[in-house]
This record gives C-alpha cells, sequence and structure tokens, in this order.
DNA sequence: GCAATGATTTAGACAGTCCTAAAGTGAGGT
DNA sequence: ACCTCACTTTAGGACTGTCTAAATCATTGC
C-alpha cells in the first residue's frame, strides 16, 4: 500500500506540441480504456500519483496486465509513462477520464433520484452502464435532474467541458472534539458502509460533531443530526466532511 | 435474401436431458453473444428460419465471423446448428434472446416516455444500455411505465418469465382498398423511415385505409386519420396494421 | 445426371485483454 | 558500497471475436 515512488517531474504537463488537430470526433474507447483512465485519474487525485500497482488494485486485474495496457494507453498520448517511476494522465487521457466520471456521476444521480435506487447500489449500474450511454443520453439525463452539481455520495460532477471541483476536504477522523461539520463526500465503492451510513442517516448536508474521541484509535462518540452514535476509527476516517463556519468556535486549520 | 434452406426439423426443442440443474444464475452473455441470440431469434420469427448468411447480414458481420460464433454456441447449448442448413434456438437460447429483447423494448420505451427521446434515435441508445443494464434497473424501468406491452414501434415487450404475444399481421400494402385498419407496429431499425412516419402521423394506434391503388406496384393512397396522401409500396410493405372489425364491409383473411 | 452457382465452412491471422512465471530495477538498511 | 525485497516489466500463452482466402456442399438448370 505504501508507495515508495513519486515521479521526479511534479506538473510536466505541457509537452504535447501538435494541438492543432481539428477537434477529431473521440475514436470511442473501449470500456476497459476508460476504466483504466478513469481509475488512474482517481488515483492521482487521491494519492497524488499512479504506481502501476494501485492500478491493478483498483481494477483487479494482475501487475503485469497494468502494465500492458499502460504502455498501449502511453503509446497512445493518453498517459506519460516513465518505466517503473509510475505514470501520469496526459491533457488527453484527463479529459476522457473525465468524460467517463461526468458519464458516472451522472447516471448515479439519475439511478438514484429519478428511479429510486439505494445509494449502496448505483455504482455498480453505474459503472456497466457509463460505457454504453451516449453523451445525449446523458446530456439528457443531466437535464431532467436539472444540472447537478453532485453525485448521490457528494462527489462532484464534471462538466461536459471537462471542469470540475476537487476540494481537498477532511474526514471524520481529523475533527477537534467539539468542532462542528457538514458531511460532504464517501466514496460510493462500499456498498456495505454505503448501507450503514444510511441506517445511521449519516448522508451528504447532514451536520456532525465529535462529542469525544477514546485514544489510541478508539471509537469516536458522533452527534448526528439530533442523534448521537459511537463509530469506529475506520468510518471516521473514510467520510469526508467540511468544517461549518461556527462563530462561538474558533477554527484550527 | 431468397432462402433455399428449410431445416427439415421443424420443432425439435426437447432434447437437452440434464435440465435438473438448480437454476444457475446465467453465466453472463457477452454484448456480441447477446447479439447473436437477438438477430436469430428475430430471425426466426420473422422468416422462420436462420440461415448463416441472414445471421451474417443482420450484424454485419463476413459469414465466417457467423460460422464462428453459431459453432460456439451451438456447442454451449444455445443453438441447435446443423451444419450447411442453418440454425435454430433451443429453449435456453430462447430465453437468453428474450431476455435482451425484453431489455432493448423497455429502455427503447423508457427513453421515448420518460426522456423524450425521439422514436428514431431510440434504437441504437438500446442496441448499447440493452448489454449494460441490469435486470433489476430494467425491472425499475418497468415499474415507472407501469409495465407497458409494447415500445414505442409497436413492438410486444416479453414479460420477464419470457413469454411474448408476436402476433402474425398484416402490412399496409395487403390491405384491401377501402378496407379499414389500425397501424400496429413498423421495425425500429430503420431511423429514416421513422422520422418520415412520424411527420405524416402514422404511428402505433392511428387508423389507416387504403384509398385507392395505383397496379404494377404503383403508389398507394392512404387515408392517415383525417388527412390523406400517397405512399409507395415499400413504405406500404413495412407498416404493419391490423384490420379494423367493421360491421359495414365484410372481412377478407 | 451433372455442372454451375451461391451458401457455408475451414484455415490461418490478428487485435485486445487478460493470465502466470520469470527476470529486472531501485531504495533503504547495514 | 552492497544486499534484500518489494515493485515492475518481459516472456509466453489463452480466449474472444473478427477478417480474408480457400475449400466444400447443396440446389437447380439443362
Amino acid at each position: 500500500m505504501m508507495l515508495p515512488i513519486r515521479p521526479s517531474t511534479p506538473a510536466a504537463g505541457a509537452g504535447s506540441a501538435d494541438d492543432a488537430e481539428p477537434m477529431l470526433p473521440t475514436p470511442a474507447l473501449t470500456a476497459p480504456v476508460e476504466d483504466y483512465l478513469k481509475a488512474i485519474y482517481e488515483l492521482e487525485t487521491r494519492l497524488g500519483n499512479a504506481a502501476t500497482s494501485d492500478v491493478a488494485d483498483a481494477l483487479d486485474v494482475a501487475p503485469a496486465s497494468a502494465t500492458g495496457m499502460i504502455r498501449r494507453l502511453a503509446t497512445q498520448g493518453y498517459l506519460d509513462h516513465v518505466p517503473y517511476r509510475g505514470v501520469q494522465l496526459t491533457e488527453t487521457g484527463r479529459r476522457a477520464a473525465l468524460r467517463t466520471i461526468r458519464r458516472h456521476r451522472i447516471l448515479e444521480t439519475y439511478l438514484s433520484r429519478v428511479l429510486g435506487y439505494p445509494w449502496d447500489l448505483v455504482h455498480d449500474e453505474a459503472e456497466r452502464l457509463e460505457h454504453a450511454a451516449s453523451d445525449a443520453l446523458v446530456a439528457r439525463m443531466a437535464a431532467a435532474l436539472d444540472n447537478p452539481t453532485e453525485d448521490p455520495h457528494g462527489a462532484p460532477i464534471p462538466t461536459a467541458e471537462g471542469t470540475v471541483d476537487e476540494r481537498a476536504l477532511r474526514t471524520i477522523a481529523d475533527l477537534a472534539v467539539g468542532e462542528r461539520a457538514r458531511m460532504v463526500r464517501v466514496s460510493d465503492r462500499d456498498g456495505a458502509l454505503l448501507r450503514y451510513l444510511a441506517e445511521i442517516a449519516l448522508q451528504p448536508g447532514v451536520e456532525v460533531q465529535v462529542m469525544a474521541r477514546a485514544p489510541f484509535g478508539g471509537p469516536l462518540s458522533l452527534r448526528i443530526g439530533s442523534n448521537q452514535l459511537m463509530v469506529g476509527p475506520s468510518l471516521a476516517g473514510q467520510v469526508l466532511v467540511e468544517a461549518i463556519a461556527d462563530p462561538d468556535a474558533p477554527d484550527r486549520p
């Protein structure tokens, strides 16, 4: 899990000298390719870089398979790959990844809000539909939803133009005792966690406050709305929040 | 197009002796496999049998590719294949085909009725989504639509249990002059035809009457609702109708 | 009857995506 | 400096689904 690799090039985003092309109609990526680009995008934003083995883990394939695909995507201009040092999306790759992520999150939102899909199931369904739904369909769904900016798990939805609002967020585990915060986001991947969060009504927009914290990674006592209960540190570490500006209590950055 | 092939086994549906298995959860067919089974089902109901070259034409692949896939599907128990004599779905194959067709038609209906997709575009979108949408999603869409029995083009939607109401229908070209009929159905494949039919308001449920017919495959004069216009014999041959029981005019079977 | 013709199948290749096993690389501790 | 160990890549296959070119088969006209 720990990554010894940190590519020395921090943001070598320039490079491609020949972007004078007349906006090709996008050569239709295969589902696995979309999955790789999406996974690499998410690793980059979450960990700052993407190592081959992280990509392999994220996609549940053997490391050798990830190496092979990474090489191909690099020769096709979606990635910069320095062998043994990890991988980085090019601008083309980033745009492709965001298109897929936009589809995924619009689909999740539509399934949840319009079709009443429970939020622990939308991920798997969207994961398959995102490769099949046309831009026109996604646009219609977005319009029917009044152009939502966040999916049911609080993740920001990229615009059709490829911009996202990826705020850096703290987790409940990072909150000081007494600090008030608003639940913003949680990963859509762990269905069991999502079911439990729904059960304790810990969902985006809800106010939370850490009332007490047992030492040595012990459980936290949490106020969720007007209820109070104990949660483990693992759960607390997965739920992203933002502090509520509170005139009575000083912020601690 | 003309088929010299007519398998001598008309309905050898029995066969599989080992259906004592505990209802396997269906091994997830690939998109091409679903497409082959669907195409073969449609050829069987439309033409009475499925020749290799018809399958190849329907799927736009080389005949050799169809042969290869047919052999595989036959060994897997979806088809009965007598080399050089064509192909027939087994009960397993028929059920798989109907599952795909149900998805397709529910999706078309949903796209059309809920998302306002124009009826000439729903086919292509549904064609891709049908391989990705889960049964649960299709069930939710069907429920949201109040369990429709026909898609936007008038095609019957198979039930989740695998029964369809495939009526034998006549075309406008088969109508006697003066005979009144109701437009029931048209293929969803030809977008240009569908756009034209929408333009002349010839859609399922509409009443039509052949007012006159020029000889030697000439144009027909048609009453559509309260409008009247001329249509060519090719269009007339593609639009399926059912006679309206009319006390003033005797049926002609 | 048999040869022409069109439909079908076989043979041989290839691209994409995955795998296991083996070899190579680099970072950190001694 | 070097050795170890985790990470990464290479090597060699497998499978699906497609293709073209070359046989093979069945029907049908003569």
